[in-house]
This record gives C-alpha cells, structure tokens and sequence, in this order.
DNA sequence: GTGAAAGCGCTAACAT
DNA sequence: ATGTTAGCGCTTTCAC
C-alpha cells in the first residue's frame, strides 16, 4: 500500500504472490496463459490487498483510455440534461468514462482550449453536446488535418465531412403545423426562439413552409420573435394580437414561452384570445398539466445521447481496428406529436393523442 | 508526431531544441531555473509541433490528477442539473477536469463499483451529489479507513465525521409555513414528496411543527404523499378536499406538485378549492407563469454545486500539504420565500416579493 | 543553468 | 506457463 495514495501497485501484488508482474497484469487481464493454479493463488493476493489497476498506466502505455470527453452547455435547461443522461446511461454500458466540461456560453467561436484540455487526458473521442447558435461550429471545418480524433456533433445542421446526430425540427414543426390547420385554424402565428439558433430557424421554416402551402398568405408576417422564456412568450403574444387580432393560433417555438401565451392571454381579454389554438415545442413534463393541457412535439432528447454514444464507439472501435476513418454519418430522429386540449376546436375532454 | 495519436512528446521537443528533456519540463512548467535564451529556443519548438504535455503522464508521477470524481443521479430533473452545473463551472475556475457517474437509481445501497471506477483514474476527491433517500447513504459510515480520498456529501442530513452540503430544507418549509399563517390561513395541509427522501421529511417536519406551534390541531392529520410529479400532486389534492373540506390552503412539497394541485382545483368544483392557498417548494422557471403565479421557496442549487467544489479542493489542498485531513464539516445553505399569487388572500396583482 | 539516471504503474515483445 | 527487458510520457533526484 503507498501510504499516500491508499493503492496497492502490481508489484505488489506479485512479490506477495511469488510470481513475476507480467503474470498478474495477465491475471487481471483474464488471459489465457497462466496456469489455473497460479491463477488462483494471485486472484487471492489481489483480494487479499484490495489491489485494482491503475487505469492511468493503463492508458498511457495502451494509448486507450476508454474515456469519452463530453461538451455540453446551458446544462440548467432540460434539453442539454437529457441529451446529457443518455449520454451517462450508454457510455456506462459501454464501458467508457466520461469527462465532461460545460461552456459557460453557447456561442463560444474557439473550441481549442477545450480540446486541449480533453487531449491532455487522452479521450479516445469527442461528442460535442451543444446546440449550433450564431457561428459557433465554423470551426468544425477547419480542425488540424493531424486530429486523429472522432468526434460526434449533436443538435446542428448536417455538414459534409462530419459526424452529426440531431432531432428533425423541420418535421417537428410540419407535424405542428399539419395539426393545426387540420383542425380548422386558418390564421395561424409564430413565435420563434432566438433566431441565432440552427432550431429556432428549423421550426420557423417549416411554419413559413406549410402557411405557403396552405394558401395562408395572409399569416405570413404573422410572427414574432422570443427567447425560449416564459417571459418572452408572454411578450411576444401580445404583440402578435396587436398586431393581428385575428389570429386564431399559434405554433410556439417551445413549450416555456407557450406557457407564458397561456399565462399572457387573460389580459389581452379578447375572445379570440380565450379560445387560441396552441402548440409548443419540447413536451416538458409540466405541459400535461397547463390550463389548457398544452399540444406540443415531443424530441426525445433522451435517445441522441444515446445514440450519440453508440456512434462515438462505433468510429473510434475502426479506427482502433487500424481501418480507414468510417464514412461520417449525419443521423435525424423524428419527433411526435402530442395532442392535448390547447389545440382542440372541440374541447372534448383531456385525452392525449399521440402520432 | 506520433501517426496514432497525433500528439508529440517531450523527446521530440528536447531533440529538436537541442536540450534534456528536463529542460523542456522546466520550461513547460515555468521553473525559474532556465536562461531566458533556453527558454526561448525551446518555447519555439514547443508551439511549432503544438506539444501539449500529457495529463496521464504527469498524474502518474506526481499522484495527483486534478481531476473530480462527481456521482449524480436523475440529471433529468432540474436539480441535480443545476448542481451539476454549478459544480463544472466551479471546478473549472479551479483548474480541475470532471469524470461524470450518473446512477441509474437513486437508491443504490453500495457505491463500490462506482468508487473503483473513479480510483482507478485517480481522481483527487470525489462530489457525491446524489440526493439521501431510503439508506443510500448507510455506506458512508463503514467507508475503509485506508481510504485517502476527500468525499463532499449533498443534500443529505449532516453526520458524524463527513462533510455535507445542503440547503435547509427544514427552514424552507418553515418560511412557507410561516408565510400562510401570516395570510391568515387556518387549516393547512401538506402534500408531501415521497417519505424515503429526506428532504421531503425535511419539509414535512417543518411543516407539523408549524402546525403544532400554531395550535392549528385540527388539521394535523390533513397530508398526503406524493412522488414528486404533477399527476401525483392532483392525485393527492383530490384525496384532501375529499376527507379535508375545510382545507383552505396547501403547502406543497416541490412546484411540479403544485401544478398537479392547480390543474386539479377547478376539478373539484367547491369554493374553497378556488380560493385555496399555495406555496410551492423549488421555484422552477415556469412556476411565475401558473396561473395563479406560485409562490414557492426558492433553493439556490446552482450554489450547491459552487460550494462543494470550493470544500472539496480545500480537502484535496490541505490532505496534499501534508497536513491533517480537515475537520469534516457541515454547510447549510438557506433557501428563501418568493410570494406570488397563489398565497394572498388579498389577491393584489402579480408582484413578486423576495424575503 | 543544464543533464543523466531512475521510476510512476502498467503492458508488449520476446525470451525460456 | 512464466519471466525479462524495454518503454508509454513525464518529473524527481542528484550530479556537474
């Protein structure tokens, strides 16, 4: 036992056992070539001292550290944490420890010191949880040729060369969308979240997209920008029916600011106001339980860090494996719609639906 | 330039400037000890083949890897994020890198596994950030003595000879308590969280306390349990106007609950429940846009994150200059009351006020 | 001010 | 089936 550092050392272990270190690192190595007997008298000194290998000395002679450096920011707000759990789930499954660091902004434009900090513990790859705002991915393009290093993108637009995993807002907001008009509403706003971020713009277009399609030209300015708060939300509605009064719904960039619509349509004391339709974007757990029961498309954001993990191991295993670098992948999951009473013109009742 | 790793070594640097690998450790640990020629020669090599010196190499030598060990459960949840956050900008300013664990229950009875996970890399101390509940924590009393390893608890009931942080939760639920007598309720319910936590305890406890003090007897046995969901919060708030009908107010155990509370009111149909009193625990963001707008007692988990950091690199200091391990010690944080709404008897606009 | 030798804890490669 | 030698990338002696 070093008295420093409470760890007992493989050599150790095999004085103790009477054999040589090359024997014990084959032991806890469960390699083949040790005699049962041999086997069994240093598995018991190992015991006996409590002894586990150093995963350090592991990784500095193995040049594999089985540990993943994981990028995340705004990790208060329930997206990055999901992504972020099902990141922890996957890699504890797979066998990889994770080294996280969390920006302290999400429009960070240099990424090097970061990189260098997850370097100098050797990571065997990168998954960059954070959602593409303003220009923060330019320099995803321009990484040293010399990088040998996978590395995952989660939550930004699919680019040539790279690995991307992300939820399809677009589809996110067709289905929002579909489902409003299909329900009889025929002047339908939106309020986008910061429109510097890739998500905001994904589910604007697709709201701009199906008014066009829908012959609804008289909406089509019919929207406003806000900054996922409830706050803004508030804000926003009561510009739009200024603005609009006759505005019949809203497709709302996420389910926080449609809360603020809900919190916000009382005082604007109109009966168009009463009866909105709304749809959010997320499915909080609270949504279920707003006055209306919110509509809203669920992201299962759970399910990219998942996934994320599944294609981090699955490009560093090749390039273990001393293959070619495998083709980077861009992978879209698709959302669902969750209808409840916010987008009802029949109020019949609280039931969800879910397609 | 290893071709692997695309990384280079303190040989390649020292070979190419012409030194000892010595003095390029010198340099890149800014020792005084080197001639400002030297020094100068060797910094240009060092930026010309980008050498980062490897963490791992240099954990293993010094023992001591400036790295935390963080154990979480639930990140899902907005608390255990908000501490996770705190934690990684904290750790950050203190020059320490992150090794995340999130366990898959919060009720994991023995942490062995996750603790050789995080001594096999060394980590210098460890955050154990998962909430008490059922006997989680029995294990942290028979810990083997050898252990040199800095442990900071959270969110749990202070004990013998470790260190904790936490945020009071008793004092919480006075404040709420206090704040309902004041408004002039008189028969106050609770709604608990599930009783295996203790922080549901917590607020319960204050909450027969202030019952007690008040002599408000006739509603002592006037609670119900709940799991920390809105479903469950309206499940319970059906149960208590049933067997309760002259409950005129409730403290709730967290806001989620409090939503379930209000969405279930109307429900109920009696006036009573329409006038009903609220106070909710938490403050999540969404909480100021119920309707009636919460009022809740706020807890600063972010701060959590930021303390336990500052206490365990004061651990890992002292412990690494030889000194004496410090006295454990117990830090409770105080949360405070912000009076919305959903509390005022007189129901005089929406101003938020802070004690 | 600088370098040589030894070693942190482990494993790969080659013995025997 | 087991041991020896060398070395991963760095820092700590202790020379000079």
């Amino acid at each position: 036992m070093n008295p420093k550092t409470g760890r007992s050392t493989i050599r150790q272990v095999a004085s103790a056992a009477g054999v040589s270190t090359q024997t014990v690192s084959r032991v806890i190595n469960g390699r083949p070539d040790v005699s049962a007997d041999t086997r069994r008298r240093v598995q018991t000194v190992i015991d006996e001292l409590d002894f586990r290998p150093s995963a350090l000395a592991r990784s500095l002679i193995s040049q594999r550290s089985y540990t993943l450096g994981v990028v995340t920011s705004g990790l208060r707000h329930t997206g990055p944490s999901r992504t972020l759990s099902g990141i922890t789930e996957s890699a504890s499954e797979a066998g990889y420890a994770l080294l996280l660091e969390e920006l302290p902004r999400f429009d960070m434009d240099d990424p090097t010191s970061i990189f260098h900090a997850l370097l100098a513990r050797h990571v065997d790859g990168v998954i960059w949880a954070v959602p593409e705002v303003g220009n923060n991915r330019s320099w995803s393009a321009r990484l040293p040729e010399g990088l040998q290093l996978p590395i995952v993108y989660l939550t930004m637009e699919p680019r040539q060369n790279i690995s991307v995993v992300s939820i399809n807002n677009y589809m996110g907001g067709r289905l929002a969308m579909a489902h409003l008009i299909e329900q009889g509403y025929r002047y339908i706003g939106h309020i986008t979240g910061p429109l510097d971020w890739w998500e905001a713009r994904q589910r604007m277009a697709a709201w701009k997209d199906a008014i066009q399609e829908a012959g609804m030209d008289a909406c089509a300015e019919c929207w406003a920008e806000g900054n996922w708060s409830s706050a803004s939300g508030a804000a926003a509605a009561k510009k739009l029916f200024d603005r609009f009064p006759k505005i019949d719904s809203i497709f709302v960039g996420n389910d926080q600011m449609a809360l603020g619509v809900l919190s916000a349509t009382p005082d604007i004391g109109s009966k168009a106001a009463e009866r909105l339709g709304i749809v959010g974007f997320d499915n909080i757990p609270e949504s279920a339980y707003f006055r209306p029961a919110l509509t809203t498309v669920q992201q299962d954001q759970f399910n990219v860090g998942k996934v994320a993990v599944e294609e981090i191991t699955r490009m560093i295993d090749s390039s273990w494996q001393g293959q070619e670098p495998t083709e980077p992948k861009s992978i879209m999951l698709s959302p669902s719609l969750i209808v409840r009473s916010s987008s009802r013109r029949l109020q019949n009742g609280e039931g969800e639906i879910s397609k």
